[in-house]
Order: C-alpha cells, then sequence, then structure tokens
DNA sequence: AATAAATTTAACCAAGTGGTCAAAAAAATA
DNA sequence: TATTTTTTTGACCACTTGGTTAAATTTATT
C-alpha cells in the first residue's frame, strides 16, 4: 500500500487521470485541481504550467508504454517462447491501460516534436535483439521470411488496436452477436500468439 | 475538377483540416476561419455552432472509414479474393487519409456518447456476410479455426496500426535501421494478405 | 515560544474562447 | 432603378482559460 497523501502524488495522480481520458487540450487545470482535491494555484506552485505538468505525465506514458519492448527479449530463450512472453506482457499492460494508446499517438499526431525531445536511444535498443534473432530463425528455415518492421507492426497492430477501439466495437458486437468484448479482450494473449505462430512457422515433414 | 469556391463547402474543407489536425478541444473557430479566408462569423452563419460544425465532419469521416466494410465483401468471389480486395481498398483509404483513424478513434475515447447516435446499423450488416462465409471456410476445412470477431480485429490491427503510428516509428525506423517509413507503408498491402494468408491457410497434402 | 521557511489559499488578471448582432455589402427581385 | 433579400463583416460580449501574487496558514528551526 502505498502512501499517496503528499501533495505532489496526489496531483500526478489526477493529472494522469484527466490528461488521458481529455487530452492536453481538452484537459482544464481546474478540472485536475478538483480531482486532486487542492487548490489551483497549488499546481504552478508544484509543476510551473500545464505543459510542464503534461510533460512529465506524457513521458511516463512513454515509458509504460515501450517498457515491455526491451525485456522480453533479453533473455536467452527459443524465439517463439520471446514472443509469447512479449504478448502477455503487452497485454497486462493494455489491460491496466486500456486508454493509453489513443492518448498517446493522439497526442503524436497534434505534436510530433514532443516525441523527439524524449526519445531515448535505449528504448528500442534491445529491438535489434530481436530483429538478429528474426533473422537468424528465417536463415535456419524455420519460419517464413519477413522483414522485421512488418513483423513488429503486424504484432503491434494486434495487440494495440482491439483496445482503441472497444469503445466503438463494444457496443456493435454486442448487438451483433451478443459476445461480451471483454471476453474477446482475455482471449487476445492466445489467438495473437496461435495467429503469428501459424503466419510464421514452417512445418517440418 | 470539382469547383470549390462557394463558402459552404470551403468552410468544410477547412474545418475538416484542423478538426482532423488539432481535435474537437484543440481546434479554434478563427483557426478554421482563417485557414477558410472567411470571416469567423460567417462560419455561426452556415453552421449555428463549433459542435454542429463538428458533428457534420465527424459523422463524414466515420463514413469514409467504414466505406469499404461492405463494399469488399458483397460480391460473389473466393474469399481470399475479398479478403485481398478488401485491405487493398482500405490502405487506400488510409494512405490518402492517415491522420483519420487516430483523430477518429481519439474522439470517441473522449466522447463515447457522440457515437451512439450516428452509428447505422446497415455499416456492419455487410458484416455478417463476411462472418459467414469465413465459417463456411472453416467448416469445410480449407481454413484454420478462428473467431470472427478476432480476425477482424487482427486484420484491422494491422492495416490500421501502422499509420497511426507513423509519427513514431519514422524517425525510429530511420535512425535504427534506415527505411523510409512510406516504403513500409506501399509494402503493406502485399504483406498484410501474405501474412493473413499463412495464418489462415490449411495446406491440402 | 519566537522566528523563519515552506505550503496553501483566495482574489485577481490578461488573453483568449465561442457566440451574437446590427450594420454594410452584394445579389436577387420588382 | 428601386427595393427587398441574402451574404459578409467588424465590433462586441459574457465567460473560461492558464497563470500570478500577496496574504494566510502550516511546518520546521532556533
Amino acid at each position: 500500500m502505498v502512501k499517496i497523501d503528499n501533495p505532489e502524488e496526489k496531483i500526478l495522480e489526477a493529472a494522469r487521470k484527466v490528461f488521458i481520458r481529455e487530452g492536453l487540450a481538452g484537459a482544464r487545470m481546474q478540472q485536475i485541481a478538483d480531482e486532486a482535491g487542492i487548490n489551483k494555484s497549488l499546481l504552478h506552485y508544484y509543476f510551473r504550467s500545464k505543459d510542464k505538468l503534461f510533460d512529465r505525465i506524457f513521458i511516463e506514458v512513454f515509458r509504460t508504454i515501450s517498457i515491455g519492448m526491451g525485456s522480453s527479449f533479453s533473455e536467452d530463450k527459443p524465439f517463439f517462447e520471446k514472443i509469447k512472453k512479449f504478448i502477455d506482457l503487452y497485454i497486462d499492460v493494455l489491460t491496466k491501460n486500456p486508454y493509453l494508446p489513443i492518448f498517446f499517438l493522439s497526442e503524436i499526431q497534434h505534436n510530433p516534436e514532443r516525441l523527439q525531445n524524449i526519445i531515448e536511444k535505449d528504448i528500442f535498443k534491445n529491438v535489434s535483439g530481436i530483429i538478429t534473432q528474426l533473422m537468424m530463425e528465417i536463415n535456419a528455415g524455420r519460419i517464413r521470411p519477413i522483414s522485421p518492421p512488418h513483423l513488429i507492426l503486424n504484432l503491434m497492430g494486434m495487440l494495440v488496436l482491439p483496445f482503441a477501439v472497444k469503445p466503438m466495437m463494444a457496443p456493435i458486437l454486442k448487438r451483433q452477436l451478443d459476445v461480451d468484448y471483454n471476453d474477446i479482450l482475455n482471449e487476445r494473449k492466445e489467438i495473437v500468439y496461435n495467429f503469428l505462430y501459424n503466419a510464421l512457422k514452417i512445418d517440418e515433414k
């Protein structure tokens, strides 16, 4: 149980909530203050401006999103086990933070420059790890050839989009097929892994 | 060459541009007026309020996004040909309007109610077409079993996400692998089709 | 307890914000 | 041409915005 009574942490929690729900342009400093249960001036006392406070949250979100990238592929395990671990980890993150991807992508669409200032080199350095191993598997004839960026895009798309479209798809699928969208999301780990496995694997005869 | 000299069309074009780039909360009526080269009051003369003008654009975007759904699957062709046609059509739409998906998803994340008012029944009615045919293929043992909603999510994810993450991925891939992201996007039609084909197809022996 | 430092607040401000309105300009009608 | 109608504009308004500041309050230091 982390104590949350200090105002700085209360502000950050409120800002996180409001910014992610409303976006930078839609969020109001007063709203954040109310959410944190403090005076609006105190926001400026702890964080100088709306933009500074937003930057803090934005970087935090970027870290959350990119955290799974490296760790899953650093261990020495068979290729498909790493893939599986990555999928599990990423879907857990998305389940806990379903609104992060659209928030993040929307903000960089509004203001791409913001991202340039915070891209840390090390975030995608481990991507080179997966790439070399992918190439090894391809060269060994164990999986079908595919360009690494495309594999990453395919995988990311199948992981992220179902969470992003939830507000649109949930009511549609409920009405059309009478399925609960949360059930769908819970099945994603297995589905994505099998789909990707079948797409890549070459059956040994 | 469509003439665009009438103010209503000029306003709509400007609103489209500004709303999609900035979002509802970030867009300014003055900005739209400037973009259209007219007085701000004229916006309210033609469209009563910011929200009304936005609704007009939002519905238009929704139509653009969902337009491919039906048409690709209505014709009587083999399953994978329909898939291929859908992929081609959808990537063409995204190439022409790369910012639509994030704009759309962001706005329904901010305000899901807006969508409920405009969801027209017929938009996903043809989805039932693809579902029945998918089931037929599965029952015939020609493709691997997969739940229809998951197949749709997999496909949509692989189609949409690469465009949505362009502002983030383009500089990263340029620096890390020295690849031009537009080349990547141009390869998507083929890649997605092959990936999906391999994931679903059962080789006849 | 007295004083200094840090925290919190209420009152306030300049700069926008969406929106209104009456008058000017242009177009249509007589 | 005169007049009515439609279109366009500039001036304006109430309200909200992020941000400031000085005073009040709490906390730490002596």
